[in-house]
DNA sequence: GATGAATGAGAATTCATTCAT
DNA sequence: CATGAATGAATTCTCATTCAT
């Protein structure tokens, strides 16, 4: 038993190894310039030896990019114990997302930047009806419909409102990634000013003015 | 004289043919599908003749960056002309923009995507200060400034809410071109909801209020 | 000793199943697609543990080859009991045997095209004397020396008939083989004709004209 | 105009330079362990500059069937000038079809055991009405006819005679090739025997009986 | 200007085999 | 008896680049 155990552990162990040293890659060079050759080098083992703990190089990219977002969830679903006020709320979950995902840096892009259709699957959020399916979008969903409480707003309306949080924010995200080298104050205040932004967004809904 | 204007034009559009062959492959496969050969392949020369015109690849690439960006930025100088108050021009000038950008597809995603020193001396926006460096950014700017005409706004914070203004537009692009198939009216809906989200959010700093 | 028996049974039971995925792998892949790696995937076990059953993939082949051929002469050995005259004798032989060999298919082309002296050390049949080697080639030698009964032919040329014989009839095995998809009542008028002919080719022996 | 010339030359050289090599491959190893490694190194170049005659492995191997079938077809055209009677024109095509695939050695194997689509659309020779679409069979068809000249035996029956002496032909061929070292003399008797024995079997189809 | 020939490096895989456990 | 881990060598093919002509 212990034995197996052992052996199911280092077998873990060893696909980690693999994954780290892709992401590492990934990091430096981006997904496009993920080899076999490369992690092998960087794990100092043979490239076929890979072949025992990865069907092929795509399952190796598909386990990136799946522990890549249950990481981003993983994020919002802590955010969502809080107790606080629903403004307070999504304030503290655009916050906290933002922060996760800059954290993640190149695992973050290559996962949002993927058009593959396995990818989609989960990080596609722009269709109507995307807030039931997709769990971040949700979660936005919820927040900004208790803001609106009472409101006389259509859903639909509520759901463009979440698509158009969700991409702004994934702007803002993405823009900092790219640019590399913003200084971690002048990050706060786009981060705080980008927050403040879109709230101010959401309150005005109510009026439904124009 | 002649002789030698006449090789030069002929060298510019050697230049160009290369050029649009190039942003054919990125538009059908990507840039990290872009080879010297297909280029060569299209173009009907030899693959060795286009080092007669481009020192490497990279050059090349860059090239296209640059093509690229001068292209977004000729939308935008077409905007600018209007006459129309502050408000709708900037309705018009984000409408536009990002019209523009959803045509180009992968030429768009590629050039703002972007992380080389090169081209981020063109596309970065998140900095202090770069709002007189980035003509678009500088746009917004001052079709914010003059919708909150006579306000007392401090002119960082500007500066801060066209860099949101920019970061959230980029946003959208971006999800619009990754999730690929969005049906045309939910395009639409996603565009205007945008659009009435980010005059909202400026409207409101108005008050500076939070 | 008993517990030896057993063990000794264990063993070959296991070549056994490793010879029939090997067999099974020929029949769908031909034999240069034969893997080890396959083989252990068929029967369930690691790669490793085969060549604790064969020294290496050679032996396998080998194995393979013996274990056809065996199979192969004991088609002919069955049309041997029977108790009718010579003519129809050689008919049937020559009717089951090319039967047989169709349904081995894949293993018997892999046999008889085999030029690995292990193999042609059973399957030669061309050189003078081989008649008294080979078993296929007396049983054809024994069936047309009957035929031919009182009838003044040296021995040499009998022998020479029986190899002609046999080489007419695993040209016409071989290309059924080969050309596939051959409808059943096509291959069975070949088949007859065939028959026949090498039937009319003894009997003109007879007279020794030509 | 001679530099063209030149140039065109040399690239067929290389090609056939190419051809040669794997030919010897072939001839050594057998197909299937053809590789285009093996022939860089024999023509000691690169592998990659084999791309440059042949967009891929598999134009090389057709390439080879394609010549193979030429020279096989080449020799029974010459066969055909003669002007002798039908038997000894059947013989002399047969003895010099023999003799040019023996020489062919590995070459004739290859593409006879081919059954590959494409390889077979030349090779397959077994369906009914072949004969009108396969130059050799319809050679063999055409001597057969002539020999049974005036006799009442039906179009079929001539095209299953002309497929049987094919098989039948292809079968001493193919041993001989198999079975490597038969001394020439044996040959020489086995060929001998083989056209007599296929010369008596069409005789008596004439008088029809069985 | 333009080309064809050539290459070295690198891509993803697959395989037969060995060995410690 | 059986296995998982590991490797080195091989497979086909693509690419950016250079160079003589």
């Amino acid at each position: 038993m212990s034995i197996q155990d052992r052996k199911e552990r280092e077998k873990i162990e060893m696909r980690n190894l693999i994954i780290g040293a892709a992401n590492h890659i990934i990091d430096e060079e981006g997904i496009d310039n993920l080899s076999i050759r490369k992690i092998a080098n960087i794990i100092e083992y043979s490239p076929a030896i890979i072949y025992h703990y990865f069907k092929d190089k795509n399952e190796i990219v598909n386990c990136i990019m799946k522990t890549g977002y249950e990481k981003i969830l993983s994020v919002l679903a802590t955010a969502q114990d809080s107790d606080i006020n629903p403004k307070e709320k999504l304030k503290k979950t655009l916050r906290e997302y933002i922060k996760a995902a800059l954290e993640m840096q190149e695992e973050y892009k290559t996962i949002m930047l993927s058009s593959s259709k396995e990818v989609l699957d989960h990080t596609a959020i722009l269709l109507r009806g995307d807030v039931n399916k997709r769990q971040t979008l949700n979660i936005l969903y919820q927040c900004i419909k208790s803001i609106l409480n009472n409101q006389d707003i259509k859903d639909t309306e509520v759901e463009l409102t979440a698509q158009i949080v969700w991409t702004s924010t994934f702007g803002l995200i993405m823009r900092v990634l790219i640019e590399k080298e913003i200084p971690e104050n002048q990050q706060e205040l786009l981060i705080e000013h980008h927050i403040k932004f879109i709230l101010n967004g959401i309150l005005l809904l109510k009026r439904g003015d124009e």
